[in-house]
DNA sequence: TACATAGTGTTATATTATAACAATTAAAAA
DNA sequence: TTTTTAATTGTTATAATATAACACTATGTA
């Protein structure tokens, strides 16, 4: 069981915002975005995006400094994330493979080394622009 | 066999500079460093830090916007990277597991998507910072 | 040599992210 | 309920990261 998060007036507007998106959102085009809704600077972005990355409702795309909604009901702490990446049309999709997550949560480096988080990007081409 | 890369003046400067040190740098601070040697401006960085990271001879870790040089002779070309990151000390390290870069090479998601490239980056303590 | 390609130097600017501080709200403890 | 503590907000300013555009130069190859 874990913790439920009550999100704040700006978290839920930000996350809202996020979720309804079908692709990953940038700060500042998230910020364009919730102007009318009272938001007016990029620090009030990030402050709700660092809380909502904190508490696993979205996660950042490291090599395109976006922001996506986590849609894997089992990764609801930001610990092992892992995306595919369309270089083309930059369609980002979480992905969710048991198989995966469990090789990766055990791995252990030469040294021994076990670690408590990562981050996994895959890029190629997305089935649609393949075909093209 | 793989083509070799004569590096340019700037390239080799800077490769030189990455090369040497024990932690990942910054572009800003590699400019700093290497400004006394006739590299004014961040474009001439970030002109060569691009060719670098496509040839393979650097990579970019995407968590710290840093680059580090590749110590890992069977990356020749910047398409499968793997890094241990400590969260203390921010120590970075280049995994060269065989068992693992196996696995992700040959990893396909539910549509059967085959992925070209890959990024997965641990974090997690190292050895020094654990005993701490 | 002539051409194409890649790299250079430069100025300006775009994009991403955080510092610092005062005020406010929410949650938990007394 | 009151107190007090922690988290969040609003705001201005600024730091850090990265690219656009353009003229020029070097290098490799036919």
């Amino acid at each position: 069981m874990h913790k439920e998060h009550n999100l704040t007036k700006n978290q839920k507007i930000i996350f809202d915002l996020i979720d309804k998106s079908p692709q990953p959102l940038k700060a500042y085009s998230i910020l364009y975005n919730v102007q009318k809704k009272g938001i007016k600077a990029p620090l009030q972005v990030y402050r709700a995006l660092d809380k909502l990355v904190e508490i696993g409702k979205i996660h950042k795309i490291e090599s395109r400094n976006a922001f996506i909604a986590c849609h894997n009901s089992s990764c609801q702490v930001a610990k092992a994330t892992a995306f595919s990446i369309c270089e083309i049309c930059e369609k980002v999709t979480e992905i969710s493979s048991t198989g995966l997550s469990k090789y990766l949560a055990n791995f252990k480096d030469k040294d021994g080394m076990k670690y408590s988080k990562y981050n996994l990007e895959f890029f190629g081409l997305c089935k649609k622009c393949t075909l093209k």
